[in-house]
DNA sequence: TTATGTTAGTGTCAATTTAACACTATTACA
DNA sequence: TGTAATAGTGTTAAATTGACACTAACATAA
């Protein structure tokens, strides 16, 4: 057998978040464009570890959840060197300190996934094909709970699924199903947002862990 | 931004069939002990070739399914080298020309996956995430046809059912269900085989697809 | 203080889907 | 001609899903 071929590698993470009741992914600012944050692999790190750390040092973002996604290797992708990517795709919960604030917020910015402007080499695939997993994955897991504040509405909720689906929601059905999960309980206090009845805060039951269902 | 680093990767692939009504994995003799089939990525080639490649030489296993798996990356998984695996796993369609009868034969085997020897580095792991994948895509999807033959009867395609999942499936159930998927269609022919009743043989309607459920 | 606007919160019923279940049909072979 | 073995076939109850509309609670403004 021939030695392993050696390739240049990097890592690439579609970072989501809900902005403005969009689905909104965080671009690195790269030369003339934008592109994901990611970057190298070091010698001796984890391709995990390394997604983790190109999220934090671009963008800050520590914590989060974080997913392989797919390993995109075309020769022609990166039309300089042949470049192999490993896609991951993180999910950072609304109301953490918004990027504007940081003294990074010049070198990165959110982008609707709607509204992307031009992104570098299949970046763009890159995020169609996370958006697509993680559409599918809210049907069969509680991974939207990734995205949401520590304290969080039903309706929030409820928001946030149909704004990755692009499709409303029965508000009944919702409620009667995400109760049923036994992934979340109430914490006795209330949201008080706006001229109308307050609604009940939920937090999650098992924080930072995504359950499958049935 | 630092330029990617260069990395040792690469393919290793799960080639499943069944075999003896068990899943069965081909396995590629490898010094004292068995790996996967795989190897080295060309500097100019595609992920997907690159396996289709591999399979072929140390398998002659042509035009199979084939879908990429995973990503392995830890540092350590390779005590020699530091290498990353880009893991693929493939769907061999029985009644192939029997490995045995190959001219390669000596250089593998296929063993069942609930009785595999050792395996160099991780590809036990490797083999272990290809078959919950395997398992839960029967669930959603008609992958399970491309394991089977050009024509099959419904008996023969609930037994892979039943290997993969380890577990019975009620008879008339199963056949409402792929029957209902319009998947399959009848070839006219009958399978004579043993003293009994002779089965209707189906086909695919669409080779070589997989088509997703609902 | 009262009316209005706005979102929160709740239950039923029909339709569909799922899961359990047993017998007859057809062949090879003894 | 009987026996062994697998093929093939429907019904029913239970569970799930999907559609659907009103009252509750608050802020604000008149």
């Amino acid at each position: 057998m021939l030695p392993p071929t050696l390739l240049a590698m990097t890592i690439d993470v579609v970072p989501f978040a809900i902005c403005a009741e969009r689905l909104a992914v965080l671009l690195a600012r790269h030369s003339a464009g934008w592109r994901l944050p990611g970057g190298s692999i070091g010698a001796d790190e984890d391709l995990d570890a390394a997604a983790r750390r190109h999220l934090v040092e671009q963008t800050e973002l520590g914590e989060v959840y974080l997913e392989q996604l797919y390993t995109f290797g075309q020769p022609d992708r990166d039309p300089g060197q042949r470049t192999v990517a490993v896609a991951y795709y993180a999910l950072v919960p609304a109301g953490r300190p918004p990027v504007d604030a940081l003294p990074i917020a010049d070198r990165v910015r959110w982008a609707s996934v709607d509204a992307l402007p031009a992104l570098t080499l299949d970046h763009g695939e890159i995020v169609a094909l996370a958006h697509r997993r993680l559409a599918a994955k809210l049907a069969y897991s509680t991974i939207a709970l990734q995205l949401m504040p520590e304290r969080f509405t039903l309706s929030e909720l409820q928001a946030v699924h149909e704004t990755i689906l692009g499709e409303p929601l029965d508000k009944r059905n919702f409620r009667k199903r995400i109760l049923a999960l036994d992934c979340i309980e109430v914490t006795g206090d209330m949201a008080r947002r706006g001229g109308h009845r307050p609604a009940r805060l939920y937090r999650a039951k098992r924080p930072g862990q995504v359950d499958f269902i049935k």
